[in-house]
RNA sequence: GGAGAGAUGGCAGAGUGGUUGAAUGCACCGCACUCGAAAUGCGGCAUAGGGGCAACUCUAUCGGGGGUUCGAAUCCCUCUCUCUCCGCCA
């Protein structure tokens, strides 16, 4: 959401920096026109609505000195400007409304050192703000060779036991799995890891969030208006509530419509949550496997900041998603998307993508955004600035995946899969799987 | 699900139709007093949107929305939320 005092203020940068998001065409002069005339009912408003509560004061002053001829008079007088106010105020609502709308389906601007592109093929990798190829892929685990052909996930041994989708189709349709035995352990174990190295070594602070939400948090990070298709929803009451598509809308949303102290910042925040996606637009996409569900898990982290501090945040997060993979000893690489394929959003978004060997191919497996105040403006999210008696500033938000865990299963399978059909553990999660060093042994 | 009560500034809490953006207290900021601090005294202290080069000024906002009225924190309708009692329930 964009502030129309900046787009007047900045009518040409924002058209240059608008013009770099694929299909937008909004231009700053249709919004400004709209301002225009919003500007222009508020004047006539604010100068008829002036005149009514002067001449009120000197009826109610009439009245008190009980000069009643006064008073009749007084009140004929303001009989004429009501004819005019009520439209007044009607119209003002209905401009107001007109420019919000308009508003709330433009994107966010990107930063400058997001690359362009029309799609995915644009994005570029990432090696740090001031790494080289070597000092990044020092932490990162090598690509694993294999002495026979990785499988891909559903068919690696035990995945292939205990990741049942028939069954699952027969509850719930397709995109739908069930897990079973050491497969399903393994998830928890994985989500229960990711939890805890965020709070424990990121200092992010665990959250259990509501999974259904109201249209208003929607609207709070931007998967409303405009992305209603990929939500599901279930009726309440007169109205509905949303099953969460990420927990990056209830995180985030804890902060909307407070005014919080700088003190508090950076807050930082994690939680572990199934998320629901209707996956609409992708019909025929990834359609074997659990790669693409409607219903997963995700470990997700928002950090709500200072302006001053969001960009720096951002690298943070990406550690702390790299965290993961790293101490699971997974091969990833991180990419700066590009202007084609970057969220609505965001300012500037890492992707961390896995390699599968089994499907010979990288795939994403945690996004990390910032988004400027762009998310704090549509919630009315705003810090007071320490010291100086200062005015309330809109915060930055940010979130990222740290990881999607159903992914992270796949990657632990395809990456970790024996000749035999078992699956070596991680040593980071072995606590968590009661000691055992491998799955899925004979 | 049934019955009732309530929602006021950062917090607490007055205010039931007239100059109330809102008493009072706490918190916070400035000044005075003090060697310094505490205590005390004085002053300041909401948000948003207009207009103005500026000083400044106007409008709106007492949970959200709508209405009655010349005028609404105050009356009416509605929505949301909170609390109490009863019932049900993991």
């Amino acid at each position: 959401m964009f502030d129309i005092k900046w787009i007047r203020a900045n009518a040409e940068a924002f058209d240059a920096a608008l013009s770099r998001r694929k299909g937008v065409s909004v231009r700053s002069s249709e919004l400004l026109a709209i301002d225009d005339r919003r500007r222009d009912i508020i004047v006539r408003l604010n100068d008829a609505q002036e005149k009514r509560n002067a001449l009120s004061k000197q009826i109610g002053q009439a009245k008190a000195q009980k000069d009643e001829a006064k008073a009749n008079e007084l009140m004929a007088e303001v009989a004429r400007l009501k004819e005019f106010i009520p439209q007044g105020e009607a119209d003002e609502r209905a401009i107001e409304l007109e420019l919000r709308n308009a508003l709330s389906v433009i994107p966010n601007l990107v930063f400058e050192d997001v690359p362009d592109g029309t799609d995915e093929s644009g994005n570029v990798e990432y090696f740090g703000r001031n790494g080289t190829a070597e000092t990044a892929a020092k932490a990162r685990a090598p690509r694993p060779s294999f002495s026979f052909a990785p499988k891909e996930h559903f068919d690696v041994g035990v995945a292939a036991r205990e990741m049942d989708f028939e069954v699952a189709a027969k509850l719930s349709g397709s995109r739908f799995v069930v897990l079973k035995g050491q497969v399903a352990r393994l998830e928890r174990a994985l989500g229960q890891f990711m939890l805890d190295l965020h709070t424990t070594e990121h200092g992010y602070l665990e959250v259990q969030p509501p999974l259904l939400v109201r249209d208003e948090a929607l609207y709070g990070t931007n998967q409303l208006p405009k992305f209603e298709e990929d939500l599901f929803f279930t009726p309440h009451g007169d109205g509905r509530l949303a099953l969460i598509p990420t927990a990056e809308v209830p995180l985030t949303n804890l902060v909307r419509e407070a005014i919080l102290s700088e003190e508090e910042l950076p807050l930082r925040m994690t939680a572990l949550t199934p998320c629901f996606r209707s996956e609409a637009g992708s019909a025929g996409r990834d359609t074997r496997g659990m790669l693409r569900q409607h219903q997963f898990n995700k470990v997700e982290m928002v950090s709500i900041t200072t302006p001053e501090t969001s960009v720096e945040e951002h690298e943070r997060m990406l550690a702390c998603a790299e965290a993961v993979l790293q101490k699971l000893g997974l091969h990833y690489r991180v990419m700066n998307l590009c202007t084609g394929d970057i969220g609505f959003g965001a300012k500037k978004t890492y992707d961390l993508e896995v390699w599968l060997p089994g499907q010979d191919t990288y795939r994403e497996i945690s996004s990390v955004s910032v988004c400027g105040d762009f998310q704090a403006r549509r919630m009315e999210a705003r810090y007071r600035p320490a010291g100086e008696k200062q005015a309330p500033r809109f915060v930055h938000t940010l979130n990222g995946s740290g990881t999607a865990v159903g992914r992270c299963l796949i990657a632990v399978l395809e990456n970790y899969q024996q000749e035999d059909g078992s699956v070596l553990v991680p040593e980071v999660l072995q606590p968590y799987m009661g000691g055992l060093t491998s799955i899925g042994g004979r």
